[in-house]
DNA sequence: ATAACACGCTTCCATTATGGGAGCAATAAT
DNA sequence: ATTATTGCTCCCATAATGGAAGCGTGTTAT
């Protein structure tokens, strides 16, 4: 069986089969936390991903309807990654996951002030986080929380 | 690089370390659904894991924390997995995960009715099925939900 | 007591996915 | 024109998974 084959009608394996690999929430991150949106900056993560397997990820995501691709206008060597509707519904899911991490990771790089700002009022984060990156923002720039996300 | 190493200090990245692989996250399902605990009731799921996939996974999160191992009072050769806290704690994350994938899963088998008993009131909900499996039971049984539950 | 079975788990190997480097076509900068 | 950048592909070594068979120990049946 081709593993990524559908296994069953379960919505959390129907997750798992659009996300469920160790890149592609990583590159949701990147565009939501620091608003990267071409191959050189997701590329440029320290997670240090493979050229092959970036490209692998950009079309599979692609294809699966979580990221739209559109050829830069200034540039038109570059491609825009963008998050769709189905994209930006995963922020959710991502905050949960980056606070479980921050709780059980000793070696955490996340501010305790994010994340309480985050547990205070998470629907309005979520709500401004959103507004956000489809406006052409991010969370974090130059290393700093936005100043709304304060 | 082996696929495991950490490969930076993002929280997610450590979340993804730990349950970003196709496997562990259904593992955390059938428990808090469906209430398995024991080797024989993982493999039994819909998703038809391998014997060797499902080994190495419980052995995976139990180095991890994410479970506990004990064998079976009753019958020595079972051996039962629950949920420590650290695994307990996922359960926010699952709850998204299935809350998007029944969003845009068209074939989600997920009851319309418990999706929505979920977004009413999710951290009381959350302390419910916590304070549930804690205690032996779980979310679905003999695929209906728990009375407490709607 | 002994044979048959149940259960968790391991081992083997074929298949699939990832990691890393080299390289290519198109565009941009000089 | 020449050189550099960008996104991306190819190739192959390495790692993880899928599937079947089998092992050891504990349990049940006779």
């Amino acid at each position: 069986m081709k593993r990524n084959d559908r296994k069953s009608d379960c919505a959390i394996n129907y997750a798992l089969d659009m996300i469920g690999d160790p890149w592609s929430m990583l590159i949701v991150r990147d565009i939501v936390y620091f608003g990267k949106r071409t191959f050189g900056e997701f590329l440029a993560s320290q997670e240090r991903i493979a050229t092959s397997a970036l490209s692998r990820r950009l079309i599979d995501l692609e294809y699966k309807g979580i990221l739209d691709k559109t050829t830069s206008l200034e540039d038109k060597r570059k491609e825009t990654y963008t998050l769709t509707n189905k994209g930006l519904d995963l922020i959710p899911t991502m905050l949960e996951l980056a606070a479980w991490g921050a709780r059980y990771d000793a070696n955490t790089g996340a501010s305790s002030a994010w994340i309480t700002a985050v547990e205070q009022d998470k629907p309005a984060m979520i709500d401004r986080i959103r507004q956000a990156v489809r406006t052409g923002n991010a969370v974090f720039s130059e290393g700093k929380e936005a100043t709304w996300s304060l």
